[in-house]
DNA sequence: TCGTTTCTCCTAACACAATTAGGAGTCTCG
DNA sequence: CGAGACTCCTAATTGTGTTAGGAGAAACGA
């Protein structure tokens, strides 16, 4: 039998959370307010506790659903098996998805809001994307601390470039292909020298 | 004559910022309120607005007066003539003066702040310290839109990681030289390319 | 020297946001 | 039907930025 009670709860639930995305992003992450969000959704703000218990809750659970996105975004890239070909296809599928939304992305990656920190739980989901894509990239032959470190100051500094500076053009999304060729070529001459030294 | 009204005012314009930056410093730039403010400078917060209009306002003569001190540190840079090694020694000089202090680098370069929008007149100054940087890039033979704009993506994706992800320590600092020497090369490469077509 | 102006700082009060307390109506299930 | 849980409300508290208006001191001109 089903649960109409808890059914309902978690519909709401959800309607809250999108309710709080899309004024989140029109307005900013700290621009997100409990009043707004519960006159959006036909009630007044203090019932909203009955769905979340704080606004970090909200954030919380927007951040766990944002990893989740981000999840089922790396599962859609399809490798081709050339390490080159993968690099690039990579980096573009991350920058794609974080400049889709700057709002998600500032959540999850930039970690800015006023006193905000996801709770272990939601933490975990964010670690197991990052964990994800570091096994997708030793697959591709990218391994070693040190070439992941440089890979993602590369790949998040020309999203953050992009989110910044350029919202909505491509001025940096048009360079992923350079750099990544940039540095596959470092790359393989570092692993042709610890070959034969 | 001095205008000892003019100087004293000024003074303590100057102190009410010496102790904004010591709070956000401490409680980070979200957590900076002018009820602290007002109590380590031992006044009723309104008394505040003798001096800055509002709370932006403190935000915006921190931003003006960190970008001043970005404009001092790139006069601080001895250039050596050899293109490489003056990528790494800018490169090095800017990831310092932002993990120096991460508070002055989310002002001027992530501009996270709530609602806070730099003047103009304190935009101005930010923008003459870029263009300052750029200019000296170009002296040394780094030249054309996109090669600068791949240097800055990889320059603050370099202090970005470094801020975000290991405050305090070394994990990207020591990735620099290697991350110029991989630039360097790439751009050579494109020059040589463009050279001979 | 004495008003006048200006500056500095204060108290009182408001607006807005998050949050808590407590209660009335409503739904679900035994 | 009645007990219990659930949903939503109003009222009130706290913290923060900000405005209004005034008292006292400092500087300045006649």
């Amino acid at each position: 039998m089903r649960d109409r009670k808890a059914e309902r709860h978690q519909s709401t639930k959800a309607e809250i959370l999108g309710v709080a995305w899309e004024i989140a992003r029109a307005e900013g992450l700290a621009g997100l307010t409990l009043r707004d969000v519960a006159h959006r959704v036909g009630m007044r703000p203090p019932s909203l506790y009955s769905y979340f218990a704080s606004k970090d809750a909200v954030y919380d659970a927007m951040f766990a659903q944002g990893s989740r996105e981000f999840l089922e975004w790396q599962a859609k890239v399809e490798l081709t098996g050339d390490t080159l070909t993968d690099l690039k296809l990579i980096a573009r599928y991350f920058v794609d998805f974080c400049t889709e939304n700057p709002t998600r992305y500032q959540l999850l990656f930039q970690r800015t809001v006023p006193g905000f920190e996801p709770s272990a739980e939601s933490f975990a989901v964010s670690v197991e994307g990052l964990e994800e894509l570091r096994r997708t990239l030793a697959g591709i032959g990218i391994t070693g601390p040190e070439a992941l470190d440089l890979l993602t100051a590369l790949v998040t500094g020309l999203t953050d470039q992009q989110i910044s500076n350029d919202p909505g053009g491509d001025r940096w999304i048009r360079l992923i292909d350079q750099a990544m060729e940039m540095y596959f070529a470092h790359v393989s001459k570092r692993m042709k020298a610890g070959d034969e030294p």
